[in-house]
DNA sequence: TTGATATCGTATCAAACGTTATAATATATT
DNA sequence: AATATATTATAACGTTTGATACGATATCAA
């Protein structure tokens, strides 16, 4: 009925539920999806710095520090210095996560294929090709003019950006 | 290449990018997407408790809590205590709500057509009850046995349950 | 060189989310 | 009636997430 409003829960709702069942499954792994994600990105890229993988996996830089954090903790990757630039670091993977990247990618398989059981092989790849599409369109958006009604200059008086709430299910 | 894992973080990333979408539309009004959705299911149910409300728009009781305690406090509904049951409570939108439900649904309508411009009509529709679909058999997954190694009594050693990380892009 | 600006990684802080626990009240059972 | 159980709403807590700011280093311009 009034879809109009569910179609953005929609997405995020079956985000929580694809991520939570995913790591239902890779509960023995001890690993979480974006730390999974960041390792497979990891593994075609060995020798990169932290701001390339962010970049190639598209996840926010300071999210990447917290789970490098706590992948470094328990031993799955490895920072080490750039010789060329100290400021960065250059990523490597631990042996033991090179033992576990087929089955990361079988659980990552499973999880999708549980969720897509409903769609024949067609109607799959139309709607993760439509998805992808989408998510290029949201990407280009970010702007819009922001209207800034009357107190336009001086001023900085009321809610300027407030906090507001942004609970959800 | 490895949209495997991608799949999951694409519908959460789309959630994310919408509803931030949809704020910044709203940011006139002041409501969050949350605040919206709740709202627009009380528009069609008004009197009902906040149990019923959490059960009508697949809101966490909790969330819906938050949600309510912010748009109370800024005059959006009203909780009034149900004459059957102490317990509960009876949600009232506020005059000032009623006045601005088109505005939310035009603005959700505009936000979701942008989403959908690349998309045919077909292909939306489509789109959208491939994501229902996904959701329903998602919705049902719940289980997954679990499977205790091998600590299965007394011990209660080890990472038990702990906090691992969950960072996102 | 020196100084301005950009980049890399991280700390910090607030908002949001989920889980579990709890007080008050209702319902069911004996 | 008396007791046990369930339900409604909320509190309290810990974790996660996002935004901004910062220190260190690199790069560019004069």
């Amino acid at each position: 009925m009034d879809k109009i409003a569910n179609f953005g829960h929609l997405l995020k709702d079956l985000g929580r539920l694809y991520a939570r069942r995913f790591e239902e499954r890779a509960q023995a792994l001890q690993l979480t999806l974006p730390q999974c994600k960041a390792l497979a990105y990891l593994a075609r890229n060995e020798g990169i710095s932290q701001t390339r993988l962010a970049e190639l996996a598209e996840i926010d830089p300071m999210s990447l520090v917290r789970i490098l954090d706590h992948m470094e903790a328990e031993g799955w990757v490895e920072r080490r210095p750039d010789p060329k630039d100290r400021r960065a670091r250059c990523l490597y993977m631990q042996d033991k996560a090179r033992a576990i990247m087929k089955e990361i990618l079988h659980l990552a398989g499973e999880t999708r294929t549980e969720f897509l059981a409903d769609l024949s092989a067609e109607e799959s790849g139309r709607l993760i090709d439509m998805l992808e599409r989408i998510h290029a369109t949201a990407r280009t958006l970010a702007p819009l003019p922001a209207p800034i009604p009357q107190s336009a200059l001086g001023k900085s008086s009321k809610r300027a950006a407030g906090a507001r709430d942004r609970s959800s299910s």
